[in-house]
DNA sequence: CATCGATATCGATATATATTGATATCGATA
DNA sequence: TATCGATATCAATATATATCGATATCGATG
């Protein structure tokens, strides 16, 4: 399955329904935001100095296994939410703003219709 | 539990980490968001006329039980996205638009830091 | 190439959740 | 008040998911 792409052509959930595929592709992320752990993942990775963190600056941040971050990382980098890259023995994860970005524009208001 | 109000002096994701609580609370209005079922029911209710919608509107949008979507309303009226009033026999629902744009703020990418 | 540290995958388990049929509630009305 | 239509709640079930210990992979280094 695809990381996302489909909320590029996305209006904003007030203005028509939609429909069930949109649907599906935008609640896969909104369930990847759905979970504490990742939610704070998410902020120390963007956070973090150069925007970037790596896996063992996550595992330190929690009382939690390193699998289990692991399969956070996972399920975020799986919707679009983050990217990684490998240096040397150390894994790098960054934020995607444009999924955030569509995200935000899908949840954003208008000035009321 | 409370319907949000836990969104109210969150700071962009990216600014800094999310401490436990603030995350949970977040959470919780995410995870009611990651299921196509009830963002369809958002999305009908948001763009029906008037601004609102009975439960009639939308068990007739889905190919699902009356009590399912009895169900999924309440998730998202118990994380404050829906509201509810009883009109004769009816009941009419609206979004809470305050929460959709503290969503969408707290998604809301800097421009670059 | 043997080893070590960092990260990912696997298998198992406990908990959460989506769904439904049956039933209760609630307002309107005859 | 008996009944009917609209909606909510309940109990049960099947599926999904968060978590972990064990293990595999992968890059660096001796």
């Amino acid at each position: 399955m695809e990381p996302l792409e489909l909320l590029e052509c996305s209006s904003p959930l007030t203005r028509e329904p939609l429909d069930g595929e949109q649907a599906a592709g935008v609640a896969r992320v909104f369930k990847a935001l759905g979970d504490p752990v990742r939610l704070r993942i998410l902020s120390i990775v963007a956070s973090h100095q150069g925007g970037e963190a790596c896996v063992c600056d996550l595992t330190a941040a929690f009382d939690l296994s390193q699998p289990t971050i692991s399969h956070h990382l996972k399920v975020l980098k799986e919707v679009g939410l983050l990217t990684s890259e490998r240096r040397a023995s150390w894994v790098y994860y960054r934020i995607v703003p444009e999924t955030l970005a569509e995200l935000s524009g899908l949840l954003s208001v208008p000035v009321t219709v």
